[in-house]
DNA sequence: TGATTTCAAACATCATTCGTGTTCGTTAGA
DNA sequence: TCTAACGAACACGAATGATGTTTGAAATCA
């Protein structure tokens, strides 16, 4: 919220871990839009230089842009904010929210995973189990396709969208169109019982609906800043889920009414 | 060949790396077919427990078997060696069979890339280059999906087999129908005149013929210890091959066999 | 069963790598 | 032109990784 409150906390902290400073820098520039190498060395205690080789590598992963002087913060109003900046939000939430997702899912099971941060933390529990995953990232993909892990992995056709790796296209759509999955875990930029769900790109929207389409049952993972939200294109009502995973942090009211059109919640 | 020469040339090299040691290693037991925990601790000069850490690595790499007191190759007769094995084999010349076959692609092209070692190499080039790459197997797609390059990645569908990460199955075979492509690069098992392009397994050749179908221009990589050999699932006649890259160790004999039924063959 | 070998965990040691800070010459903007 | 910002180069300390030794457990063989 506030940057001194911020930098209150953190001023001649030492025993600054080079992560930690990352997020505080990442925290701070978003926070306030941008923020010069002096403020951050001051705010972090580390010298300008590290603050420098801070910002090149925050700006390499597309957390932030590098300005002479500085960084600047990615996020403009009604644009999706990036892939590796939204990693960093609600990590707790998404891992609870993934672990109650793979709970529903039994062993045996075909499962059909979209792109997206929790999608990807449903990945890491799957990958012990003993199920058939297709997973619509390319983060995901990596993730299973290294050695260790139980599942087996179906890979999909299509095109990534840079960044986030999230498979779209007419291969992604055909792939999805010759198979039928047990459980579809879904994510979603926005969902509310009005506009239903909804996504932040038409392909991907695309995508969403040709696996909600394919498969006997659809769980939604969103965590609670997803909910009441609408984003520009348009995936389905959302009658379409049979269950919706989410966290505490989700408005009650927004709760009750997609209950009360027919959606099985459940919140962790 | 003969196990005592490699010893004398290696044993009270106190300075040995630990990649050196992994190779001596993974090369005297494939040579032998099996080595103790104490020969190849005499052999290397190092400790029993170092050589037991090494033998752990190098089995979960696929490399070789642990047994008790030893480790045993994996190599059987008639089977195809294991890949993270094969991967370790003539390095050199795949890497310049590999530049050549990039120098054969230009800029703004579509390319299937097959799978094998050799073709992960080309990968490795290409990915620096501005082409659109659709590459049939994980390692590959693990090499391109990541964030360096200007490569253009498209994914094919399919089933991952174990280890080598092919893509195969229906979905692979879909996603090569669906598309056209500048130009395939094809890797294969065996080639010769006589037998034509084959391949060890019925899964993969079939994902070869449908590449070779959908590619205006077809390039076949492999190394010189392919020609002349044959493997048991045949994928198509030599004839469909435009340019073939090899290096020198190729047979004098099944070049000239290859040129007369028209391939262009280069040697590098 | 008992004896012997093999193994793996735990710890110590050493080399290497990584992160960081400082300095200094260069470069980009005002 | 002048000044702040930058990045390359070096130095230093901490963290990490590789290795060897010891020791007790487990597996194999007689």
């Amino acid at each position: 919220m506030n940057t001194l409150s911020v930098r209150s906390d953190v001023v001649f902290n030492p025993s600054m871990s080079n992560t930690d400073r990352h997020g505080l820098i990442a925290k701070t520039v978003r926070d306030s839009g941008g923020a010069t190498v002096q403020e951050l060395a001051e705010l972090t205690g580390a010298s300008e230089m590290t603050i420098r080789r801070d910002l090149d590598t925050l700006a390499t992963q597309g957390v932030l842009e590098r300005v002479r002087g500085g960084a600047r913060t990615l996020l403009l109003r009604g644009e999706e904010p990036p892939f590796a900046l939204r990693a960093q939000d609600a990590v707790d939430a998404k891992r609870r929210i993934a672990a109650e997702v793979a709970a529903l899912i039994a062993d045996g099971e075909s499962v059909l995973l979209d792109s997206g941060t929790t999608c990807l933390e449903v990945a890491r529990i799957l990958r012990e189990r003993h199920v058939t995953v297709m997973p619509l990232s390319l983060q995901a993909i990596r993730l299973l396709g290294e050695t260790p892990g139980h599942a087996d992995l179906l890979m999909p056709g299509g095109r990534p969208r840079a960044a986030e790796g999230a498979l779209t296209g007419p291969l992604a759509l055909a792939s999805l169109a010759a198979l039928r999955f047990d459980t579809a875990v879904i994510g979603c930029c926005g969902l509310s019982a009005a506009d239903g769900l909804t996504a932040y790109d038409l392909d991907d929207a695309a995508v969403k609906k040709a696996g909600i389409a394919s498969a006997r049952r659809v769980v939604l993972a969103a965590d609670g800043g997803k909910l009441g939200r609408t984003a520009h294109a348009h995936v389905g009502p959302a009658t379409l889920l049979h269950t919706l995973v989410t966290d505490t942090t989700a408005s009650a009211e927004e709760v009750d009414a997609l209950e009360a059109v027919g959606s099985n919640v459940k919140i962790v």
